[in-house]
This record gives C-alpha cells, structure tokens and sequence, in this order.
DNA sequence: CGATACATTGAGGAGGGTCAATCCGGGTGG
DNA sequence: CCACCCGGATTGACCCTCCTCAATGTATCG
C-alpha cells in the first residue's frame, strides 16, 4: 500500500473535492492510511454485491457507478472525476459497480480509518451528502425531463464540471450517455446532431472532442 | 421547544431508524434539543431554497419530498415514513420541498447538535447512506423501467416498509404515486388495475386501503 | 341531493424505442 | 501509401409505450 501520492493534493482540490479544505493535519494522517489504485478502461474497481470496506477518491481521470437490471438494461448512476468520491454504500456491501471509463488512479481510504477520525468522517459526510444531492437531481430528470432537456442538463453539468473552455472532452462514449439518462444511443445522437445544427455545440470528434459553441443555448 | 416526547422511542424503532440503535446516553442527549413539530395534510415542513440548518426525524405519519421543473411538472424524490429522516442537503440550503401527506409529527434536530455529537453524527450518516442507496434505486427504476415494472417496484418497497400484511394502507394519492414513478396518473391507474384483474392485487378503495393479495406477484 | 374531487376507462397522438442501413475515422496489414 | 476492416456514430423508417384529452364512474361532504 502506496502513501498518498503528492499530486493528490494538487490535483483534488476542487470545489469540495476530498482533499480541498482538509487542514495540514487531517491531510497528514490521512496520506498515512490512503492507499492507491490504478485502472485501465473498464476494468472494475468494485462489484455489486461485494463487501464495501473502503471509500474511493479519485485523482485522476473518471470512473462510473453502474447497475443492471437483467442482464441487458443497463443504468449508469452517476460519473466521477477528480475530486469526487465513490464507494458510498449502505449494509456493508455494494449495490452498484463502478468501472473506470478511462485510465484512472484513485486513492482508497479504509472504513476503519473514518471511525478513528471524527474530523474526517464529518469532512466525508459533505460529500455524501453532495451525492445525494446529485442523485436526487438525476430523479427530476430520468422522471419529468423530456430527452432533448435531458442530453443538455448532461452537457451542462460535464461544462460545469470538468471546466467550461470553449470545448468539452467527454471522458465517455453516446453509449454511456444514453445509460446516464434513461435513453438509447440513437435518442442521444439525434439530440447532439439538433444541438449541432442549432449551432449549440460543434462536431463530436472521435476523441470525444466537443464544441461548445454557445454555453447559454444548453 | 419541546422535548423530544417518549412516543419517539416507541415509534421509532425500525431498521436504521434515528432512536433505534442509540444507545441511553445518546438518546438522552438528543431527547434534550430535539425540538418537535407537527403538520397537517399538506403543509410544507421546508420549502426549497430556504436555509437548511436542522434535520428532521418521521414520528407518525408520512412526508414526500417534491421538487418542481417550471410551474406544471412535480418530481418526488422521495416518501418517508417513521423512523426515516428528512432535510440532507448540499450547500446550507434545501433543493426540495418537503410536504406532510397526512397528519405528521416530526422531531427537529438542529445542524450545530451534530458538530457537537460524533457519535450521533456517525449514526446519522447511516440514515444519509440509506437515503443515498435509495436514491439511486429510483435512478435505475426511472431510467430502465417499464410503468408496470415501476408500479410494482412501488408496492414491493411499500409493502416492505410499511408492514407486509395482506392488506396495504397507501398514504398516497394515486397522483404522487404517477409523480414519483415518472408517470401519469392515467398510467398508474391503468397498471393498478392491470394488477387487479392477474389477481395480484385487491380493489383500491377511497381511503387508501389496497388489499394484497399475492405478494410474490408484484 | 347536488357538488366536488379523484379514480377509472376509452380513443387518439406523440415521443422515444427498435431495427437496419450508411457513414466515418482509425488501426492493420499488404 | 493505400485497401481493408472494425467499432462506433449517424440517419432513416417504422412501431410501441406512454401521454393527452375527454367522458364516465364513485365516494365524500356540504
């Protein structure tokens, strides 16, 4: 097990993020117990249905929590990217999968260190709690948003979140968009090329490249 | 003020419920700032927007959170009932608006108890864990169900949690049902009776009684 | 007993799903 | 350097689920 890298604390320090407002104390300790994990693309960094011990947060790059319902339906419930947190779960063992969308590294704090560390436990709690904010969000749009709102409540909040330049890197495929939002991959494609020829955003390379031509027309 | 009255502990005892799992001290300590407060049908416990400073523990009765997109379309978020707790938020104000359904009584804990009280904060970030994994189930039904998949995903999770007899008392009209599952009222109405006519179900009569009659059907 | 509010049922339409064809870029191998 | 191939995006045509609108049924209340 790895001490926490330095480029942690350079590289998670966004609005809220794990290590932003961490004190030099709390930062201190938790370098001490924080292990370290790499991803490639899809590999899995948890399994639904195995026991949950540890929280996750991530430095770089973007793992996504999956469920299935069957073996066909998939449902992508939320992305992560640097600063963010994952492995909140409730009865000890997981109910999702997450999965790295890109190479990834990642940071592991044990349950047992958040017992011993009130101060950390409280710090956390702001970001479950920021979790459950954006879960709840994701009701009001899987729910009451019609697909076009929905595909640019996604782009909105990826510009918001991963820095609103003039041009977007989507970490993920339409597939994976189509999972986030309760639609199929043609809904979404047909969306982006209505945003498109709106002059909202421009071409969708296949580095996942996108325009964003207009930030206001989403 | 008042105390926090000792109907609470009675009432409250069921799985991850706020008092059960509390030891005397804690209980004690919280029964001394609790405050109390009591709604009827269809007052607002908090409004979105307004500032979030307390939590709020289901006595008897049963509260929906709402959210709105524009004036006409409601989203539920959520229902709950005694032993759940209502008023997690991100940022020091509420993103919803929680309404009583029926007659409620609910105990206030108040933000700065917690900061005092690690060992209630810990077994609070339980009941935000529960809220989160909850969350993320109607992530999946939302985006990956079908209404007569939803529906009974509904009735399963009331018949869970509001004691599993033959006979179902549904706190609910059929209207937040449709608001909750991301469906019509029309469409509910048309599953329901779906259910009724496979035999699953009983007549949904006017005061909210829906006798069950085959459990494992839904 | 009428008035009201809500559940139910029916008929028709629209949004998004399904299936299939085509396009496009990038990697591979000749 | 180019032909080929492959995975994914795009676009089109059709269909189905659910929405919309409207009428009817039914229980509660004044």
């Amino acid at each position: 097990m790895l001490a926490l890298s330095d480029t942690c604390t350079a590289a998670i320090t966004g609005r809220g993020g794990l290590c932003a407002c961490l004190n030099a104390t709390l930062l201190g300790r938790l370098r001490a117990v924080a292990g370290d994990v790499r991803l490639d693309a899809g590999e899995v960094l948890f399994a639904a249905g195995s026991p949950a011990d540890a929280l996750y947060g991530v430095r770089h790059g973007a793992v996504m929590l999956c469920a299935w319902v069957g073996a066909e339906r998939r449902q992508i419930l939320s992305f992560h990217f640097s600063g963010d947190m994952v492995g909140f779960t409730d009865g000890g063992r997981h109910h999702a999968t997450a999965i790295a969308l890109g190479r990834a590294s990642l940071c592991r704090i044990p349950e047992t260190e958040m017992d011993n560390d009130p101060a950390l436990r409280g710090h956390v709690m702001g970001i479950l709690r920021r979790n459950l904010s954006q879960s709840l969000d994701m009701q009001v749009r899987l729910g009451r948003m019609s697909a076009a709102e929905r595909v640019r409540a996604l782009l909105t909040e990826l510009h918001g979140r991963l820095g609103g330049g003039g041009e977007l890197h989507l970490p993920m495929r339409i597939a994976e968009m189509a999972d986030y939002l309760g639609l199929r991959p043609e809904t979404v494609s047909r969306e982006m090329s209505a945003l498109r020829q709106a002059g909202v955003v421009g071409a969708f390379t296949h580095d996942g490249m996108l325009p964003i031509l207009r930030p206001d027309g989403l």
